[in-house]
RNA sequence: GGGACCGUAGUUCAACUGGUUAGAGCACCGCCCUGUCACGGCGGAAGUUGCGGGUUCGAACCCCGUCGGUCCCGCCA
C-alpha cells in the first residue's frame, strides 16, 4: 500500500516516485497551490498539489481536513532555497503529487485537535473517552514506543543471562493479606471463586521448585485498591526470580538490568554499584523508606538536645517514647512566611493531612539570633541553641521547622513537609536535567506490627527470608526462633529512583518450618496457613532450592523515562480514578441470565 | 470512607461584587489567495454554562444535592 514511510525521506530521495499513506496532519490552502502535512508513525512530509498537475486531483485536496486518511502517490522534488524548512527532518523536500486517494474521511467534529503541532493541554476525561485519537498524537506515540523500548532492553537483557519467559496464570486463588482481590466467579464450580493474580509472587517460587532456575515474565497484576496517580488495577510488573542465588548477586544483576534499559532507552551509562541506605537510615534521614535524594533538608534527630525543656509540646513527646526532628530549609525566613506554617497555613494542612498536630519552627537570624515563639525562646538555653545550630547545621536566614510526637508521626509529617517544600522552592531539578538518584534500601525489618488489630504483618510479603544474623544460631530451637523472628531484619530490599519505588525484592524462606513459623507470627494459624498455602509448604518439603527475586513496576519506570507525572500516560488504555474505563464504558452491567449462570445475585440498589 | 480543586460552543479559555444579547483563539461551513509550514484575509454557524433543586426582581457566578474528572489521606503484603 505504500513504499515509504513519511518521517524517513531525506534529500537523498529525490528523484524517486513513492506511494505515502496516513493522516492529514493540516492542509494551507494558498487557492494556487496546497500543502498538506502528511503524518504517519515516522513523523511527516509536505505535500504539494500544483494545479497543473489536474483539476480532479486539485478538487479532492481542496476537501480535505485534518485528520482525513489518504494515499498519496507522487515525486520527491527538492524545496525551493527560500523555502526550506529546517525544523523539520524531512524539510528539504516535499512530494509532488499525482494522485490522491481518501482511504477515510472525517465526518462530524474531532473532540480534539491531534496535530503534533498542538500543544494546547485537553481535559483527561475527552482524552480518555477517544484515546485512540489521544494515542495518536505525539505524546502518547511517543510513550508507547518509550515503553516497547524499554521492555526490549530488559528481554533482550534477561536472554542473554539466560533467563525463560514463563507465563503464570491470571485465574488463580484468592490468598489472604496484601490488596483486595478482583474476584470471578466459577460458573462449572458453583459458588467458587477464582481470585486475578495481585502479582506471580507463589507461582514464580513454584517455578523455582520445579527447576526452571531463572525466570521472567512481564506479568499483568490486579489489585482492588484506590488509585493514585502511579496506582492503576491493573499494572505491569516485570518479574524476576532466580535459584542459588544471594542478595547481593540478585542486586548486581538487577543494577545490569536498570543500566541496559538506561542505556538503550536514553543512551545514558548509569554509574554503578547504586548506593545503597539501610531502611533504618532511611527512616531516620529522610522520613520514608523511599527518600528522595536529589536535594537535601535530611531529617534531624534532636530529642537529645530537648530531653526535659520546659516546653511542654517537645518534652512530652520524648517522654512519652516518642521524638522531635527537624528539617532545615534554606533560606527559608525568606521564601516562607509565618502564615503558610501555622494553623490554616498550606504547609500546617500538609503535616495536618497526615495526622501532625502543628509545626514548631524556629528562625536562624544574625549572630546566631534566633526567632521563634515565646514558649520555645523562653524555655532554651544556650547551650541548647548552640547544639542545635550545630546539628542542623544552620545558617542565618534558615528556617528550622519541627515534628514532635510518635516517631512515624513525625517521620511521616517531615516528610510530606520536606518534599512539599522542596516543589515549592523549586529545589527538584526537572526531569529534563536527567539526574537519576537510584538508591538500593536494604534490611527492611521482617514485620510492622499493628497496634489496633494488635498482630505483626509482613512489611514486603510472608515469603521473605529472614536475616541469619538477626536469629539464633541454633534454627532448630523453635521457642528461640519465634521469640527473636517478630524483630528480624528480611533479606528484603527496594530500588527507588527520586523519591519514587521501581520495584522491590527478597530472598524467599525455602524451609517449610521456617515458612509455616513466619505465617504463625503473622497471626495466620498452621491450619488456616495449610488451607491457603498448602502447596507451597509441601513443595518445600520436596527439594527446594534457595531463590529469590524481584519486581519492577514498568509502569513507573517508564513513566520515569519519559519524564510523566502518572502512569497513566504510559499505558495504552487506562482507567479512571474511579476504575472506569470511559472508551468502553467498563465496567458495565450484565443480564441476569449471566449472573444466573455463574449462581450470583447482585445486592446493588441505586442510591436515591 | 474522608479532604481539596475542576466541569461554560467540537476544543482551549474569558465573562468585574450576582446584572440585562455568555465572548475570544483553534476546529467546523462559505468566499478570496501560487511557496506556505501553528500560512493569511473576509464572512458565517455553533451554548440546556455537567445534571437537579433552592435563595434572589435577576444565577455561569451564592447555597444544597447529585454525576463525572484530577490530586491527596485512609487503603495499596
Amino acid at each position: 500500500m505504500r513504499s515509504n514511510n513519511c518521517g524517513d525521506l531525506r534529500t537523498k530521495d529525490i528523484g524517486s516516485n513513492v506511494l505515502l499513506c496516513g493522516w492529514v496532519d493540516r492542509c494551507r490552502d494558498h487557492g494556487g497551490v496546497i500543502f498538506v502535512d502528511l503524518r504517519d508513525s515516522s513523523g511527516t512530509i509536505q505535500i504539494t498539489i500544483d494545479p497543473d498537475q489536474g483539476k480532479e486531483l486539485f478538487t479532492k485536496a481542496e476537501s480535505l481536513r485534518n485528520e482525513t486518511v489518504i494515499q498519496i502517490k507522487g515525486q520527491i522534488r527538492p524545496r525551493p532555497d527560500e523555502a526550506i524548512n529546517k525544523k523539520l527532518g524531512t524539510g528539504t523536500i516535499e512530494v509532488l503529487a499525482e494522485e490522491l486517494t481518501v482511504l477515510n474521511a472525517v465526518r462530524g467534529n474531532l473532540p480534539f485537535a491531534v496535530s503534533i503541532h498542538d500543544e494546547e493541554p485537553i481535559r483527561e476525561e475527552i482524552r480518555l473517552k477517544h484515546r485512540y485519537l489521544d494515542l495518536r498524537r505525539e505524546r502518547m506515540n511517543k510513550n508507547l514506543r518509550l515503553r516497547h523500548q524499554t521492555i526490549k532492553a530488559a528481554r533482550s537483557f534477561l536472554e542473554k543471562e539466560g533467563f525463560l519467559e514463563i507465563e503464570t496464570p491470571i485465574l488463580t486463588r484468592s490468598t489472604p493479606e496484601g490488596a483486595r482481590d478482583y474476584l470471578l466467579p466459577s460458573r462449572v464450580c458453583g459458588g467458587e471463586w477464582f481470585a486475578l493474580p495481585q502479582s506471580p509472587q507463589l507461582f514464580k517460587q513454584l517455578l523455582m521448585i520445579g527447576g526452571l532456575e531463572k525466570y521472567y515474565q512481564l506479568a499483568r497484576c490486579f489489585r482492588d485498591e484506590d488509585l493514585r496517580a502511579d496506582r492503576q488495577p491493573e499494572f505491569t510488573q516485570l518479574d524476576i526470580e532466580m535459584s542459588f542465588v544471594t542478595q547481593e548477586e540478585i542486586i548486581k544483576l538487577n543494577e545490569n538490568l536498570i543500566s541496559a534499559i538506561w542505556k538503550e532507552t536514553k543512551g545514558i551509562k548509569l554509574p554503578k554499584p547504586f548506593p545503597r541506605l539501610s531502611w533504618d537510615e532511611a527512616m531516620n534521614r529522610f522520613g520514608t523508606d523511599r527518600p528522595d535524594t536529589r536535594y537535601g533538608m535530611e531529617l534531624k534527630d534532636v530529642s537529645d538536645i530537648f530531653k526535659g525543656i520546659g516546653f511542654k509540646v517537645f518534652s512530652n513527646a520524648i517522654d512519652k517514647g516518642g521524638s522531635v526532628k527537624c528539617i532545615t530549609v534554606p533560606n527559608g525566613n525568606e521564601s516562607i512566611s509565618n502564615v503558610r506554617i501555622k494553623p490554616g497555613g498550606d504547609i500546617f494542612s500538609e503535616v495536618q493531612k497526615v495526622g501532625a498536630g502543628g509545626l514548631a519552627f524556629i528562625r536562624v537570624r544574625e549572630s546566631e539570633e534566633i526567632d521563634t515563639i515565646g514558649a520555645i525562646k523562653d524555655n532554651l538555653n544556650d547551650d541548647q541553641k548552640l547544639r542545635l545550630l550545630e546539628k542542623t547545621a544552620a545558617k542565618p536566614g534558615d528556617l528550622i521547622l519541627f515534628g514532635a510526637g510518635e516517631t512515624v508521626i513525625v517521620n511521616k509529617a517531615l516528610d510530606r513537609i520536606r518534599q512539599y517544600i522542596a516543589r515549592e522552592l523549586d529545589l527538584i531539578p526537572k526531569s529534563s536535567d536527567e539526574i537519576w538518584n537510584f538508591i538500593w534500601i536494604v534490611d527492611f525489618p521482617m514485620f510492622e506490627f499493628n497496634a489496633e488489630e494488635n498482630r505483626y504483618e509482613a512489611l514486603h510479603h510472608p515469603f521473605c527470608a529472614p536475616n541469619q544474623n538477626d536469629l539464633n544460631d541454633d534454627n532448630n530451637n523453635q521457642e528461640e526462633l519465634e521469640k527473636k523472628l517478630p524483630k528480624a531484619r528480611a533479606q528484603a530490599f527496594d530500588l527507588v529512583l527520586n523519591g519514587l519505588e521501581l520495584g522491590g525484592g527478597s530472598i524467599r524462606i525455602h524451609n517449610a518450618e521456617l515458612q509455616k513459623t513466619v505465617l504463625k507470627t503473622i497471626g495466620l494459624p498452621l491450619k488456616e496457613a495449610k488451607n491457603q498455602f498448602g502447596f507451597l509448604i509441601e513443595a518445600l518439603d520436596m527439594g527446594a532450592p534457595p531463590h529469590g527475586g524481584l519486581a519492577f513496576g514498568m509502569d513507573r519506570i517508564v513513566m520515569l523515562l519519559a519524564g510523566e507525572d502518572s502512569i497513566r500516560e504510559t499505558i495504552a488504555f487506562p482507567k479512571t480514578q474511579q476504575a472506569r474505563c470511559l472508551m468502553t464504558k467498563a465496567p458495565s452491567q450484565v443480564s441476569n441470565s449471566q449472573l444466573d449462570e455463574l449462581h450470583v445475585e447482585s445486592t446493588w440498589t441505586e442510591p436515591e
